[in-house]
DNA sequence: TCAGTTTGTCATCTTCACCGACAAACGTCG
DNA sequence: CGACGTTTGTCGGTGAAGATGACAAACTGA
């Protein structure tokens, strides 16, 4: 099981431990921590108010995060309202750092990210063909948190590190079952990169979809909203699913492939062995196909296309026309299964979106059932290519925020 | 928002809201009845070892829920161990009473189950096709409602009434958006029918695959697996999504509706106005179609199909083979999008999957990603046509079990 | 019948949040 | 500039709930 969900089981729905006094200080304390990584400083009064605790229960709920060197209080700016001015409470953001990877296609990215989601260092590193293999991949990564950490604050913990892959990932050991892009296939790579960095915190794996999509629900366009759609579409199309504010990532966390949905099942093949996938229809190959172009043209063929769509070229429009109907078709079926109220569109098909909106809205109010799809929202991904990175943060911060000082016990004596 | 999830917020792994001490009795006391309601009786010792908690915890919360006449206990019968035997608890079944109503195409029920599960009485009648309009509909279920309670227990207790209709229901406002079989449109039939059996307690509705789904697994093949796909499919297809051993309900209740995801985007009109959604290729109607009868043969046309599926004429066969292919394909998508560990099937569709499951597995091998589909199962539904009935239940005694203390004083001064 | 084992019960302790009184720190108004 | 009202932190006391540990009860088996 993930750290993820085993941690949160103690107040799950159903749990089935018993719940002891302890376990109510850990969760409030859960709860102040969550509320200022999430939504930033807030005062005492403010925390009493959202959390319906008193104000002594605050006042020693926030004395031991900030013993525990996870909050900081400063005198609040006066703001010109009559009364006592509240301490406002904020995350120490300097020594309480997750690290954040991200393995995509043809780059490489390595980020500190400091509790309250601040970006304290990242650097992205494009890499060629050959240096994808897993070993150099590893020796890459290691390097550059090598370098990311030596910018960091010398007293700082290492809370979590977190990981996303363009593959398969299984949650339950945090391997990677399959990367077509990159040729890897059953690679323990959560336990290789943690031996390979000397950490005794557990590295995280997850598809990058997957945190793209938690990246967008807890800091970008989704913020606050619980059940959303959300798609990453580039070469290949990739999904990720969110219920309730929480990630749906399935029984072994392969949820959310959503572009091998079989929608033409007399079309094309599919790399995946199938035929009529979803993203053989909506991906980049086929997409530059249609106009004309060659599927591998990359990232450059895809801004002529769009140019030429500008300057209303036939053919540019055309194939544009049959992404959209393609892309509706798809998102009304997602639709019908999910009744989100907010559907994300991420990578590729958020540039493209913008071009053909009007088109794609027309196909999913033909295609998806009028009730499911009332209030639904289509918007382009705020956080774009990073979004995987800072999900992969978040990600690493959630251990910590489940249960903000039993994990401290244990990130201290692991070094 | 509905019953459901509000009760549960308070320990939900995004509480807002602070934990209070009395909130840490109540989760224990729920712990100790969903355990009993779920399990079936159990000794101390055995909630003991179960929740964690100590023994004389689980003796005042025993005490507490006995006080109550939520549980009795009773001495156990000598199992032939050594040491002082633990007394048995077990839910009192009769006077703690959930009523359950099944608004399907061409029948009604309705049913009295006690806690535990136990179904003190159940009904069902057949209706013709003009008794199905709203008020027609109430005035049965009232009628029905009526003459089990008089075989009630007198000093029962009604827990919550649950309701399961054919059609779109909106969760938020229990009303029924749109019910094709039924002729409804926009009826808030919660609301009604509250009314019209004079009942204080809020009649929760909720679409009738849904509740099969939660009756799966809550008490059918699928109790215990945390992530399930569940497939009903008779004229039409519709569906339940489980993650995490809780329902995906979407933003507004209508997630589900696998039906209509679109499969052959160049195929059959569909009912729902749309062309080429899965029910138009595996649902009843075509199924009877391609074997050369009447698509409104109904179930003996089925019969006579499977008939001559067992004796081998050709076109029953093929009429088999084609929609077993199309279940795959569906199925296939689905697997990716959720990655289940398990796919229950009922309805027609359960009864006509021993004659195809070869078939069907083929196909989902090959449109399935492999990763994915390991380790998933394909089994028939457990429960049949009552598991809407039992659903319903279940989802009327969800507001008992997640608040037992707080949930029996507002029933108790609801008389 | 007696030792061994398991379990219920009871008094006491610990933890944690609530409550109420008081003091501190601000703005405002005369 | 100082008194007043307002808001908020702090501190001691209270109550609820589970943990602890000693002791009694109830069963098995020799």
């Amino acid at each position: 099981m993930s750290a993820v969900s085993s941690t949160r089981a103690a107040f799950s729905s159903t749990p089935s431990t018993g719940v002891r006094s302890e376990t109510v200080r850990s969760a409030n304390l859960a709860i102040i921590l969550r509320e200022l990584h999430f939504h930033g400083p807030a005062s005492r009064s403010e925390l009493v108010a959202r959390t319906g605790l008193t104000r002594s229960a605050i006042g020693a709920l926030v004395g031991e995060l900030v013993k525990a060197d996870l909050v900081t209080e400063q005198r609040a700016a006066s703001d010109g309202s009559p009364g006592r001015p509240s301490p406002v409470a904020a995350p120490v953001v300097d020594r309480n750092v997750t690290l954040a990877v991200d393995v995509a296609v043809d780059s490489l990215a390595v980020a500190a990210v400091g509790l309250g989601g601040v970006v304290l260092h990242a650097e992205r590193v494009d890499r060629p063909r050959e240096r994808v293999a897993v070993d150099a991949t590893i020796d890459d990564i290691v390097a550059m948190v090598r370098r990311v950490e030596a910018v960091l604050d010398p007293n700082c913990r290492i809370i979590g590190i977190g990981v996303g892959v363009v593959g398969l990932v299984n949650r339950t050991d945090n391997s990677v079952s399959i990367a077509p892009n990159l040729g890897w296939h059953d690679v323990a790579f959560g336990a290789r990169l943690q031996h390979a960095l000397g950490s005794r915190t557990e590295v995280l794996v997850s598809n990058d979809a997957d945190l793209a999509a938690l990246a967008e629900v807890r800091r970008g366009v989704a913020a606050g909203i619980r059940d959303v759609l959300y798609v990453w579409g580039e070469v290949g199309v990739g999904g990720g699913l969110v219920s309730r504010g929480e990630p749906i990532t399935g029984a072994a966390g392969f949820a959310g492939e959503i572009g091998h949905v079989p929608v033409n099942p007399d079309g094309r093949p599919c790399r995946c062995g199938s035929v009529g996938c979803w993203e053989t229809e909506v991906g980049e190959g086929v997409l530059l196909e249609r106009s004309g172009r060659s599927p591998d043209g990359g990232r450059d063929a895809v801004d002529a296309l769009l140019a030429d769509a500008d300057a209303g070229v036939p053919s540019a429009l055309e194939a544009l026309a049959v992404q959209a109907r393609w892309l509706g078709i798809g998102i009304a079926g997602l639709i019908n299964v999910m009744n989100p109220s907010m559907v994300v569109l991420g990578g590729l098909l958020g540039r493209v979106h913008p071009y053909i909106s009007d088109q794609v809205d027309a196909e999913i109010e033909r295609r998806a059932l009028e009730s499911s799809r009332r209030g639904v929202v289509l918007v382009p991904s705020a956080l774009g290519g990073d979004a995987p990175l800072m999900g992969a943060a978040e990600l690493a911060f959630e251990r910590l925020l489940a249960d903000p000082l039993g994990t401290l016990r244990k990130v201290s004596t692991s070094r």
